[in-house]
DNA sequence: TGTGTGTTCAACGTTTTGGTTGACAAGGGT
DNA sequence: ACCCTTGTCAACCAAAACGTTGAACACACA
């Protein structure tokens, strides 16, 4: 795993780890807190957090000798800034096919791909 | 890897397949077409594809013997929802917590918990 | 000063992931 | 009929992920 999104996308593709999210969203809470309703021992939800907060999703302060843990809430707007942006273009173009049939009614098969769209190597990760 | 929400995340934490999503939000693609960018082999990029599909964020037509890869814009819906609550909660707490703060004017840390919520719990996937 | 609590570190085992090569099925094109 | 292209399947491998146990560290408190 390289670069932030990864990280993020990674982080939360673990059941354990959204929920863990969901609970801290509530509000800060220590590594005990956060390990109590799971059948897992304390050192793997450690080890979870460490995964969260590498992923920049939560941060953690030192309070005498318990941490408690923050959710970090910018860093859920990279993942929507993401989502959004291929969401919109994936729709803009199913609707412009609409219209590409509607027009010629029916000639092609709507799986078809949309004129072999040059392979322009899409830039990906940039913004 | 069990429930769809996993799945997606977990399919979006690599590059290469964010990479492919950005490309098939263009317009549908071969896997012959989607492997051509990439220093890996045909087989790699149909895995990722399974990946992908498995996910429900594409899916496959057969015509003739190539299979073109559609994406399917729906399935980012459910990670929005899922984020967006998220995150539209922890910014109320965090707006909360500045009140609180304003109003007690820095008794206690910024860090700290916000009077230990209970552990209510939080029930994660539904939703 | 010791003892207990909260958290992390280190080593280990198992499963999953991302890649490879090689073989094979399914369909055009000539 | 034959080959050639497109894509998948199977077996394998190295590295990472997720869990465990056991030891260590950092503090508070008696």
């Amino acid at each position: 795993m390289d670069d932030q999104l990864s990280r993020v996308f990674s982080a939360l593709a673990d059941p354990i780890r959204r929920d863990m999210v969901a609970r801290l969203a509530v509000g800060d809470a220590t590594v005990n807190e956060l390990a109590e309703p799971y059948a897992v021992t304390v050192q793997a939800v450690s080890k979870h957090l460490k995964v969260l907060e590498d992923a920049g999703l939560v941060s953690r302060s030192k309070q005498a000798q318990r941490r408690p843990v923050h959710l970090e809430a910018e860093v859920f707007d990279l993942m929507t800034k993401w989502i959004e942006r291929y969401r919109r273009e994936a729709e803009q173009r199913y609707r412009r096919l609409d219209a590409v049939l509607a027009e010629m009614t029916g000639t092609a098969g709507s799986a078809g791909p949309v004129e072999a769209p040059e392979q322009s190597r899409v830039e990906g990760e940039a913004s």
